[in-house]
Parts: structure tokens; sequence; C-alpha cells
DNA sequence: AATGAATGAGAATTCATTCAT
DNA sequence: AATGAATGAATTCTCATTCAT
């Protein structure tokens, strides 16, 4: 409740540069951490090591790890909507529609994977961390809805719905998850692969009755 | 004041059995409260709390929470490796593998689903958790293990066998997880879409040059 | 859940002897902290700290700061209400119900600053405390409930009942405390005082209609 | 941008009445926030928060919680001192002085009463607090100060002079704190009760040789 | 002077593991 | 072997105070 601002337009700018480079430092760090060792087993310290920050700062920016997920999730959707969105709109068929939703997520895979370097090795220390960051996790809530809403709207085959996306979300995944591991990464090879194995066993998939 | 050593071969095996059934005691709730609200979050009281036993004597059976994890793991894995094995061993082809493994896989899936009752939903109480008990994971392994293994000595098709193999797994996986959620579970129609899934997909698969 | 009782009686006697002796010497601890710096100043580790008992430990005696107050009241009243109610009985009227009442309160006082030692100089860490310790509280509000009852039964003049009690009350706590600084204490002094304090006063008091 | 010092005699002015008014907007808050919740649980930013002020203004008028305590008990006394001490000049005995005193203080109370608000009732978020302000605090000390001292030099009753001091402190203490809980608040009313009390009880009370 | 983000010591509490009985 | 109280490091979070702007 100040009542007026006593502070150069140049100070405030350089104030809330500062703010959003924390905040970014923040989050960066608990992509780090939580791919590193999973969500459960990071604690906020590990969070605010990554980063020249103090235990106070931290709490300015977010309330709990919690938090600290929920934005990391909410980016992610948000840098990820749009695009899927687009296939979803301007996709004549299901075919198209798979592939250009794999391919967007694919190479949103690559730049999430290009963005952040993890210091040590994770497994070695906490044994038993599914590594998926709130950003993949969001993204890939994202892709389900849409391959199940696809397939409701019956522009795909007649099989079992569900059976259909957990298996083309899993394919992506996995497949996905294989890609970023490989040096060079091949976006396109990796795609390909994905987009064959997805459509090319729908024709002989165990038709249902609606 | 405890029993001394001058027991009779009836009383000391007596206790042996006790011995084995505290010891199972305690794998079963673990692997419950490890489901319920993963590894990280599962406290050794949470485990003992379904158990007879006290503190204690959790530790003289097993020395630390980790510990218990790797029992529960190695306990999955010996007893799918030898079903897993035969399929293996009798199959003609990667078709009939495939299949077999998926069944016994998805058998062993439902056998693991009904050995234990969540009392209430975990991620509830737990965000973010990926429930995957130990045991899962050591079957997974094995099978990954085999299907790399089968492709590798060229019984299946010359395709990225990382890629695939990463393929099936997450197929299998996933639309076992989705299996056992239905009530009835039906494991035939969901080997059958999964089988399907895998081997329809095959023959549209990029093929590499080795 | 301990199947039997592997422990000698002795033992078992042993292990009850040390929890309530620890128990004790939480109360004991606690009762000298709040003395010394009050309720809201005092810390759970300034309460172990006077203990040789560690952190752990306390939690397994009281969950938290709030809950030691609360045993400490229960404590104090507990023991107090007994004496105050046979006052209460007994007395014939409003002159000896008050004489009996603060005698025993000036006793309970005596007792109370009996058993505990103030280690150091309270007042000069933390300023601006109360010192009131929860039995004290306890106790007082027995006596404000009993005085309020015999005046609104009609048993004493017709004044503000809020007033006198409050005045009662008033003066004995502080005359009381007061008293307990002295050395030696003269609890028969005080308690004369007290009571002539409150009576010679009464026949002067402007009467409300009712 | 700050002003400067190149300001006229009536900015400066202006200035210093801004100082003079935020640090009483500081004192109010302050006094608000002790009543509400206790000294020790009070934070700075609660105070600072009914304030217009920032937490480095705040800084800059008083260099630490303590202070501001401080600063409102002297402000407390310097108010009521000249009060007290003009009843003080004038009583030609110690029945005149005690009736002054206790309308003088009731006066006050009330006056305190007045200048602040509670928001909602403290005692429910912070147990066990008495809610007592500095400024009463040391109204409260001037009072005990000055009856000790009249009754020292001879102009009261032969009676123990600490346990009366502490008796009349009490009662007014107590009548006037019952007394602002009341609405409306009738001040003359409270102060014949309290004034009654303590004389009246002063022929009975037991007298010592000095 | 004012601002409000940063700091970091310190508070409450949990929990894996040990150990006396 | 069994028991369960004790231990204390580790965790989350708060808040008085400082300091760059």
């Amino acid at each position: 409740m100040p009542e007026t601002d006593l502070l150069s337009p140049a100070a405030a700018g350089k104030r809330e540069q500062t703010k959003a480079q924390n905040r970014r430092a923040i989050l960066d760090a608990a992509r780090a951490v939580f791919a590193d060792m999973g969500y459960q087993a990071a604690t906020v310290r590990d969070i605010i090591r990554r980063t020249n920050l103090s235990v106070g700062a931290f709490y300015n920016y977010y309330r709990s790890k919690e938090e600290v997920y929920e934005a990391l999730s909410d980016d992610g959707a948000r840098r990820f909507r749009p695009i899927l969105a687009a296939q979803y709109e301007s996709a004549p068929d299901f075919q198209t529609y798979i592939r250009g939703a794999v391919r967007a997520y694919f190479y949103f895979l690559v730049d999430e994977h290009n963005s952040w370097q993890s210091g040590r090795d994770p497994a070695d220390r906490y044994p038993h961390v599914h590594s998926e960051t709130p950003e993949m996790k969001a993204v890939y809530d994202q892709v389900r809805w849409s391959i199940a809403d696809v397939l409701a709207k019956g522009q795909g085959p007649l099989v079992d719905v569900d059976y259909l996306t957990a298996a083309c979300i899993a394919i992506a995944r996995e497949v996905g998850a294989s890609m970023v591991e490989r040096d060079p990464i091949e976006v396109d090879d990796a795609v390909e692969f994905a987009v064959q194995m997805i459509l090319g066993g729908l024709p002989a998939l165990p038709r249902v009755t609606p």
C-alpha cells in the first residue's frame, strides 16, 4: 500500500526483471530436481540448492513444493495446448491428427529435454523413481483427452476407446522417452516409428459394438 | 522372557514358520502401502501398522525400508521369470512369443491386483504419485529384456529394437493398467487388443539397416 | 499389537515407571518455562532443554506445546476441584465460603510455588510476559465460576455479580501472587487480608435491582 | 524519485508532519495488533498491514518490534502521568485520592478502548493470551507506585502496604476490564463499585505494626 | 525516506533407525 | 526375538531484520 512510486521506472523495471529471473530459476531448478529424483523424493531444499536463492526467497515466490509443481504443469500445458489445438482443428482424418499430435509432442519433448541439464545421476541416490516432469504429465493429459475426443466423435475406427487411448499415449510416451536419450536426437525417425506403430495396428484391432 | 535354545525340533520348526509368516506379512503390508502412497511417502510405521508386528520386529526381518522394496522386487521377478522363460523357450516365432508374454504379464497383473485392497484413494492425499509396485517394475524389466533379446536374435523384423521394445512394453503396461481398472476384468480381450496393436503395427514399421 | 508380553513384569513395570517419570519431567519443565517466559514466548525446545529428553521423546508424550498446556491445566484443575467443591458444599453462608475458597486457593498457590524453581530470571530475556501458569489459570477459572454461582443463588448481597466476581478473583489473585513472593510465606496473614478486603467491602457496595 | 533537499520550509514542515503521522499510524496499528494477539504472536507484518507503510518504512521509525512496544508504554504513561499526578497533589486524604485515581484510570481505559477496534476475537486464534496493551501496563505501574507512596507517607491506614497496593490495583484492573466489556459502558457505576470495594474493606483490614 | 525482495536463524514436527529391557 | 520408547538429523515454513534500488 505504498502511497506513490518513488522509484525510477528503470529501477522498477530491473526489480521486475530480477523477480522474473528468480521465478524462472526456481522453476528450472524444480524441473531438474523433479526429473532427477521424482516429485515425492524432492525436497524444497533440493530445489533451492540448485539456485542461488535463500530459503526465504523460495517462499516469496511459491508457497510450497506443491505450488511449484502446479506452476510447472501450467507452464507446460500452456505452451503445448495451442500447438495441439491447431492439429486438432486442421486434421481432416484420424491419421493426420495422430501424426500431427505425435510430432508436436516429440518436438515439445526435445525442447524440454534441451532446457535442463541433470547435474548428477538421479537413480543412484533415489531409487524407484519415475522421472516424469509435471510438464510432461500436463502435455500427456492433453493428448490423452484429445485422442479420446477424436475417437468418441467417430472419426476413428470402432475399437475399445480406452485401450486405444492408453496404447497411443503409451507408445508416444515411451518412444518419445527413448528418443530423447539418443545422441543425436532424430525426431522425424521417431515420429515415423510411433505413427506407424499406432496406425499400422489399427486395422487389426478387435472391433467393438457400440 | 524369550524361549531358550532348549527347544524341541518341532518347536524350532514352528518358529521357522512364524518367521516366514512375519516376513510375508511385512511384504504384503509393504506392497499395499507402496501401492497406496508411493515408496517415498510410505513410512515404516505405515507398513507395520498393517501388521501384527512391532517396529523392532520389522527391523529383525529387514534392515531398512529400502530392503523391503528390494525384496518385493525380487519376489515379483522370481515368480514371473519362470513363466516368461517358458514362453521364451517354446515360442516358435515372434508373434507367438509376444502373445505368450503379454498373456503372462496380464495374468500376473490381475493376480497382483487381487492380492491387495487399497484402503482409500491414495492420489487424494499424495498427489502426482504413479503407484507402481516394485513387483510390477521387476516384471516389466524382465519383459523388456526378453523382447530385446528376441529381437536381437533376429527372430523379429528388422526394425529399431529400442523403439520396438519401448513400444511393446508401453502398450502392455498401459493397456494392462487400463484393464485392471475395469470391473469385471476381461483378461483375454485385453490380451487380444494389446497383441493386435503390437503385431498389426509391425509390417508398417520403418526398416533399419543393421 | 504384540502377540504376547514377553517382558518380565518387573521390566514392564520399569518401563511404565520411566514413562511416568518422563511425562512428569516434561510437565515440570513446561510449568517452569511457561512461568518464566509465558506461554507464547515458550518454545518446545525451551521445554526440552530443561529435560534430558530428546526432541522426539517430547513428541512421544505430547503432540504440541498446546497439548502440554492443556495437560497442565487439567492437572491443576483436577487437584484443586475437590478442595474447592468441599468448601462449596459445606459453607453455610457467603462469608464462610469466601474464606474457605481463598484459603484453599492460597494453599494451592504455595504448593505450586514450592514445586518449581525458576532457573534464571525470566523477565530479563522475555519482556512483557504475564507469568501465569496454566494451572493457576485453571484454578482461577474454577473459583470465578463458584463465586458467580454462589452469588447467582442469592446467597450473597444484591450487588453487581460480574463486578464482584471480578473483584474477588482479582484480590485473591494479586494478593496471592504478592504472598508467594515473600520469604517466609505467611499464608494465614494473606488469607486474612484478602478475606477482610472482600468481606469488608461488601456492605458498602452499590445495590442493584435484580 | 524522492524529494530533494531543496525544499521550501513549508515542504519541510509537511514532511515533519508526515513523519509524525506515520509514527502515530504505527503505534495505533501496533496497539491494536498487540491487543488482538499478544506481543509475541504479533508480527511486524501484522502491524504494517494495518498501515499505509512498507516494511522498510517501519524500520525507519522504530528499530524493532520491541522498540514499538516501549514506545507504546511510554505513550500511555506519558499521557496518564499528569492526570494521576494532579490527583495525587490535590487529594486531601486517602479516600479522595483513591477515588480520583480510579476515576482517572477508568476514563483512560475507556479512552483506550474506544481508540481501537479489534477486528476479530483474538483469543480464538491465540489461546491463553492476556491481551494487555503496554499502555495499560504502564498506567498500572504508575498507579501501583502512587498508592504505595501514599500509604508509605502514612496517609493511609496502618496495613500491609504491599497487599493493599496489590488489592487496589487488582480491583481497579479487573473491574475496569469488566467494565469495558459492557455496552453501554457506565463508567461512574464502575468507579463507584471499585471505590466502595476498596474503601469499604479498609477498616476491617488487619493492622500491622510498622 | 520509501520500497519490498532477500536473508537466514530458528521454530515445529516427522520418521528411519537404534537400543535397553 | 520382540517390544516400543528414544534419538536426532532432516524437513517445512516463518519472520525479524537488512539492503539494493
